[in-house]
This record gives structure tokens, C-alpha cells and sequence, in this order.
DNA sequence: GGTGCCGATGCACACCTGTGCAAAGGGTTT
DNA sequence: AAACCCTTTGCACAGGTGTGCATCGGCACC
């Protein structure tokens, strides 16, 4: 038998109070004397009655409903931050909806949704610059926070990585290895936070003394771009001894593609990724990563997204996520007494 | 400036006709004359009109949202198998709302949900199983659809691998290596998709004549239970030439906890997983697999929840998704001359 | 006892849309 | 010309809730 679901009149007729008690006892903050909120509570026990938050949301004009803009899922650091933002949103009541996100998809669906579902806000993760995105959202008061992507207008929030310490900390890790030569290895497409963090690599690569050879590409950041730019760094017959990978799956690829050419990682060329995903520190890879705590980057974007839905109107902040380094084997050359 | 967002009262005034006209007009199936609809797309285009989902969803006692219910995201497959069913229910206009879980979650949280937005539907991907929310959904008319799960109630959709082929595909990649002294790793936990695949694994090495040997578990049905599995394999120092791991992560973890112990693969041992991941094909570990087709496996989802959707009281569809073989390095015994 | 204050309560409006029903209008048939 | 049908349109109600405002009752204080 399919009940129909009960009203929060149904409730207020057998708790014998009005309708308003019943919707303040079950608003934060409102005014009911705690008899009339028991006896709310038991009626609505009884009755099995949910406040309807569509109805509340559209009195309100604003539902708990958070978008969570990403692409490339398959990549296991994206998996990964997907599932601590969905956690980490549901804990603070809000319904993360997800809005995958291709190359080359019409912003028009986010802008579409931020309107008719009166989003509490979006979280963006994609890596395609959505620049309409952030303009219609500031025009619209809906609090928008972008991972990892160049800064567009004033009033979204950032959360980035601190690309210049983690493009320093991938230099110092080849140099502690004891690297002199070093590659760059990477897509060919620009993104923000690959391009930034190459940048500043490079500079740190400079300051060390030490010389970048060259720069491989291999179509995307994944792992058969990694792969291909490993064929393309052993058919230059480039002389090197440390690379660095835009990240850790190309990472992955690119010690794939070496198996079989006879050079030995660490020994002939150490190797460092970025993001240190959990494959990174498996058995047949054993790379060392510049590592980007998920927790933190998302624990960055509640509080971003917090302060957004505080002072919608104030400067946006823009807050820097720290990078460690995870030494592993893949620059153990030294260790090794090479 | 913020806007504020134009009502359908708004657009029926700028355009000279009355409000039901601007929602028939965006209404699928209404009736308009042509010239009434021309007159008031163009007056919403100028205000930036959209149709406010809450309010339409409120009075058609249904939304366009659909619970996505997912435990282990940091899996790849289901990080992939999300990422599918999240696309073709964008694809069909649905928004897919990602519900984390955890094992030992409250289920509390996906009824309250289902009530308090009016769901379409609710897709339960999780592994523990949640009894009470198959009986909720159908008392309350939810359409609900469980993935590789048991069935628990006649008015609940089930998509399910084929598990006696599954098993019979593992076993024959054994068969095929040349095997004859078979081990059996997977999780100590119950798992009703792991269960019956090992079940009718089991039964296909017997029927084939090779020789069950024993069975090692190694924790949770990931990378590091199969390398704990693996250790304790090699500890109890089982006489088998090869091995069914309960999934492909836990396989890789296992074919990780091997290396170093001198046993060769496929050489000394064959290994055959299930899934297919995508890290399956990686050169490190080329390991053959029982493929379950991710896209499969979402297109099934979305013709059991339109089926439910349409006809929410007849009996629900189980729809038994195929598996095939994907044969590589793992069992390349007998290609090698072994 | 009168006055002022404060918390609790109910009324009524607002949020925005879909749709049944009746009416209107135009075209076709007898 | 009347009768009929079909398409289109507007009215008004329904869906379920939050909250400002006025009211009311009780309590403290002078």
C-alpha cells in the first residue's frame, strides 16, 4: 500500500497545534515552547512526516543542493577528491549533485542548474576553463569555488595548489638524487595548474644548477600519454637523468613505457610524478610524487564555500593548499650508492 | 548587479499573454499555437528566463533527481561506473545526487532523501546491503535499482552480473594455462556479488578437473587485502599453479605481494582477476581479466529505471549483464612453451 | 493594580509552477 | 444558418513550506 506522504498540516491537525508550530519546530533557530515541540515530535513520529525541501527550498531561495563540477573521473586523484567532497558536503547537509564534465561541454547546463535549482553554490574541479561559468554565477549571488584554475573574477573563491613550492619540491627531489639533466615530461594541451606547476619547476630546476634538456609530450595526462612520451623521450635518445611528470598517472605511463629499454629507474634515470595517487605507492611503480593532500583541498573548498554563503557579496579567498614531498624509489639513486 | 531571476508572471507580462501560456510553453506535450510560443521564448530569452525546477517538482510530486548511491569511489571500477551513470542520466535530463556510503552508514539518510525531494529514483551501487530501503522504496513508490546485489524485494529493479559464466570464464582462463591446482583469494567479509561469483567459480573448476586447493583471504577487496593475501600465500607455501582473485584490485595487489618471492607469472603461476579495470592493461601487471562492461552495466540501469519509472507497480526487471575473457600476460602460460 | 516586556502562537501572504475546466474562436459538415 | 469538433487560452486552484506581523498570556517591576 503507498502511503501518501503527510503534511505538515496532517501533523499540526493530530498534534492539535497550527501549521506554523510544526515548520518552527523543525527550523533551526525558531521560536516553540519545548510542549508544543514534544507533542510536534510525536505526531510527526507517527505519521512518518518529512519536511519537503523542495517547498522549503522555494521559500527560502535556497536549497542544500551543491553542484560538483568534474571531469575525468577515471583519473583516480579526481575519484579520489570527488568522494571526499561528496562526504565531506553530505556531513554538512548539503546534496552534492554531480555534473560530469567533458571537453568541450556547453556551460550553459551549470548556469541552467545554478538557476533553477537555487544551488547553495558550486564546487568546479574540471580542468577547461569555464569563464562564463564564473561570471554568470557572481551575477547571480551563487557562491562558486574553483579547484586548481586560474583566478577569473574577484568574487569566486580559489583553491590552488602552491604551484612553486610543489614545482621546487620535484626539482629538489631529482636533485637530491643526484640528477643533472633533466626532462620535462607532459600533455601538449595547456591547463592552468600543469602549466603552473611546470613553470615554476623549471625555475627551481635552474636555481639548482641544474640543465632541462628537453620536454616530451604525449597527448593527454594520462597513462597512455605517459606512455607515449616515454616512446618519444627513447626514440630522441635524449641524454637525461631525472624527469618529471605534469602528473602522477602520466608518471605511471611513463615507466610503463620504458619497461623493455633496458634503462633502469632509479638507477639510469629517476623519476618523480605529482599528486602521489594511491597507485604511486604500489609494488611495480614505487614513485615518488609530489603529494597533494585531497583532505585538505577539500576541507579548503567547505571553507571556501562556507565563507561564500556567508558574505556572498565580500572578496573571495583564495586559499593555497600545501604540497609534500613523498620520497620513494624512483630517486632512491643515492641511497643506492650510485 | 544581481538580478533578480524573472518569473513566469514576468515573461506572461512582456510578452502580452497569460502565465499558463509561458508554462505551456515549456511544458513537453502542451498545447500552443505557434505564434503564442514564438511571442514568449522571445520575451524569456530577454529576461534570462528559466523554469524554476523546485517549484515544477513540487507540484508534480516528482523531480528530476536520482540518488547515486556508492560505496568505495577510490575503486577505479566504481570510480568508472559512476562516471557512466552520472553521464547518460545528464544525458536524459535526470540529476544524478551522489550519496556517499560507508559501511555501517545509517540508511536512514537515502529514505529521508527519497521522501524529501521527491525522487525519480534512487541507483544503489553500494555492497552492503541495505534491506530496509528496498522495502521504504517500494512502499513509497520510489523507482530503485540495485547493482550486483541480491534481490531483496519483487518491486526493485536488479542489474546483476552473470556470476555462473563469470566464474566459468575464470576457471577456463586456469584451464587454459594449463592449471591444475587452483586457489581461490578474496576478502573474508560476505559480499553477495564476490559470493557467487566464487560459488559458481568453484563449481567450474571442479567440472573442468582441476583441484581446489584452498582459499586465502587477505582483508578488505583491495589493493593492499591482495598483497596480504599474496604473503599469506606464499607463508602457508600452497602447492598451486593458479589463482582467482575476487576482483582485479585485489589482484593487482596480490600480483604486488608475489614480487620478489622468485615465483614467476604466468611462468610458476597463473593469475586470472575480475572487472577489468583499466590498471588491468598497465604493462606492470597485464593481467587477465573477467571483463564486466562499465557501459553495459550503466545502460541496463537506465532502461530498469525508465521500466520503473513507467510502471512503478508491475514486477521488476533483473537484467543479467554478460561477462567476457580479456586474456593476457597473466595466463600466457601455455603460449610461452611453459 | 497598572504598565512594560518577552516568549509563544496563529493568521495570512509569499515562493513559483502545472493543469483541469470552461469558454472562446475558427473551421467543417449537414 | 445551425450544429459540431478541435485547438487555443485564461482562470483559479493545488503543491508544501517559511516568516512578518499582530495578538495573547504571563511575569516582573514600580
Amino acid at each position: 500500500m503507498i502511503h501518501k506522504h503527510a503534511n505538515a498540516t496532517d501533523v499540526a491537525n493530530l498534534a492539535g497545534v497550527s501549521r506554523s508550530a510544526v515548520s518552527r519546530t523543525f527550523t533551526e533557530g525558531a521560536s516553540v515552547s519545548p510542549e508544543t515541540r514534544a507533542k510536534v515530535m510525536e505526531a510527526a513520529e507517527e505519521l512518518g512526516y518529512r519536511v519537503n525541501f523542495l517547498a522549503r527550498s522555494l521559500i527560502r531561495q535556497r536549497s542544500e543542493l551543491v553542484a560538483l563540477v568534474v571531469s575525468d573521473m577515471d583519473h583516480s586523484f579526481r575519484a579520489a577528491l570527488v568522494d571526499l567532497l561528496s562526504r565531506k558536503l553530505v556531513a554538512k547537509g548539503f546534496r552534492p549533485v554531480l555534473l560530469p564534465w567533458s571537453e568541450g561541454d556547453e556551460p550553459r547546463q551549470l548556469i541552467d542548474m545554478m538557476l533553477q535549482y537555487n544551488l547553495s553554490g558550486a564546487i568546479v574541479t574540471s580542468d577547461t576553463p569555464p569563464a562564463e561559468i564564473a561570471a554568470d554565477a557572481a551575477r547571480h549571488g551563487v557562491p562558486l569555488v574553483l579547484v586548481n584554475k586560474a583566478s577569473v573574477d574577484s568574487r569566486v573563491a580559489h583553491v590552488n595548489q602552491d604551484a612553486d613550492a610543489a614545482g621546487h619540491l620535484a626539482a629538489m627531489a631529482l636533485f637530491e638524487a643526484g640528477c643533472q639533466n633533466i626532462v620535462y615530461a607532459g600533455q601538449a594541451r595547456p591547463s592552468f595548474s600543469i602549466d603552473s606547476r611546470r613553470a615554476s619547476f623549471l625555475m627551481a630546476v635552474a636555481t639548482l644548477g641544474m640543465t632541462h634538456r628537453s620536454t616530451v609530450t604525449g597527448g593527454a595526462q594520462n597513462h597512455a600519454g605517459g606512455m607515449r612520451a616515454a616512446q618519444a623521450f627513447l626514440e630522441q635518445g635524449i641524454a637525461a637523468d631525472g624527469v618529471y611528470c605534469c602528473n602522477d598517472f602520466f608518471a605511471l605511463g611513463f615507466l610503463d613505457g620504458l619497461r623493455g629499454s633496458g634503462i633502469r629507474v632509479p638507477h639510469d634515470l629517476a623519476i618523480v610524478g605529482c599528486d602521489d595517487i594511491v597507485e604511486a605507492s604500489w609494488p611495480a611503480y614505487d614513485l615518488t610524487s609530489v603529494r597533494q593532500d585531497t583532505d585538505e583541498i577539500a576541507e579548503a573548498c567547505m571553507r571556501a564555500l562556507a565563507d561564500r554563503i556567508a558574505d556572498p557579496h565580500s572578496i573571495a579567498p583564495r586559499i593555497l593548499t600545501e604540497s609534500t614531498l613523498v620520497r620513494r624509489g624512483s630517486t632512491a639513486r643515492k641511497l643506492l650508492g650510485g
